[in-house]
DNA sequence: GTCTATACGAAGATAGAC
DNA sequence: GTCTATCTTCGTATAGAC
């Protein structure tokens, strides 16, 4: 990511954040009512009443601007959730959360399978920094959840982790594709891996 | 050369078929070297030597080529493994086999990710019908398995199923991102939930 | 049936004016 | 900070040669 995706050093200007934040929440917006595909830069400029080259005054390039949705609503959704006791609360209200908000399941699963091209360094960036943390932030919380309840486990907990994190991404999609799939309730499954 | 040197209406079409085949291997190759995106249908169609406008007398879109590409590969990746006897084991055999073909990964990855985005209805309809296949002979396999060792689970079989298949793209992707990812002994953290 | 030539429209990126 | 204009590449579509 360049310096023009956020901020400069020197603070930023009110106008400028709030056009920015604009950006953002239209782009959501647009891909909810005309998909990603219908999510260009001129069909973004237009709902915002700009061209699609002011557009990237704010964001290097549309990559990056869907990316930067993403990470916004993502970590709202890490907020809503983190009070939550258990690893498997948090993980049934994640998913229940997502039901609600179909555009933004598929912007992530969309954005998930182009990271993986060559070409689309900002996507695989987020995705691995993103994998990263979430593994080392389940395996934590695992162990922590295991020792305050007596309990004991001989699973690996970071491959533990990486296999929640699979699952959860993996069963998003067969619910896009399928709206029969219960995430929740099949997720609840991997306790019994512990 | 051949005998198409001779244009009687005798022929099955025998050239293009193979023209057909040919284009399949090829496009795989230009992925190989160029990635997906550098996979257009005028990269592909030079690596051939005709134009590219040709490819559509064979195929209907690009998306369309991709998505039979891959539906040829695992055909055979699925005929590969179909000998082997208890499901984790063709699980292991799988995730094996696939680390060793990357790009074909990348491919799947790609297309299940935007299959899930309206336009590409094509994808969509190949990978509905392959989690729906894969969930019912899953689903079955394991019945027959935990009924011939005398075992019994009181896990819905079906979510078992979603779940397996859940994981398998799951880590396949987190493995792309992270080479360090060990797919196939992630996976047998799955025979606890039975 | 097979393939070339050619054109169309849309897309992301970019340069430079204001 | 935003615009217009332009560049390049893409998938797609059509007409017609052989």
């Amino acid at each position: 990511m360049s310096s023009s995706d956020t901020p400069g050093p020197r603070g930023p200007y009110a106008k400028g954040v709030q056009r920015r934040q604009e950006i953002l929440d239209q782009t959501l917006e647009v891909i909810e009512s005309r998909g990603i595909d219908g999510a260009s830069l001129r069909a973004i400029g237009e709902a915002i009443g700009v061209s699609h080259a002011a557009l990237r005054h704010y964001f290097s390039s549309r990559e990056a601007l869907l990316v930067e949705v993403l990470r916004q609503r993502d970590q709202e959704s890490v907020r809503a959730v983190e009070h939550l006791p258990g690893v498997f609360d948090r993980l049934t209200a994640s998913a229940n959360d997502n039901v609600r908000e179909p555009a933004l399941v598929t912007l992530y699963t969309t954005l998930l399978g182009a990271s993986v091209e060559s070409g689309n360094e900002t996507a695989r960036d987020f995705f691995s920094a993103r994998f990263e943390q979430a593994r080392t932030d389940f395996a934590t919380l695992l162990r922590d959840e295991l020792a305050a309840s007596g309990r004991h486990s001989d699973a690996d907990l970071d491959q533990v982790a990486s296999l929640i994190i699979a699952a959860f991404d993996g069963l998003q999609v067969q619910w896009l594709l399928d709206r029969r799939i219960d995430i929740a309730g099949t997720l609840r499954l991997l306790e019994r891996v512990l």
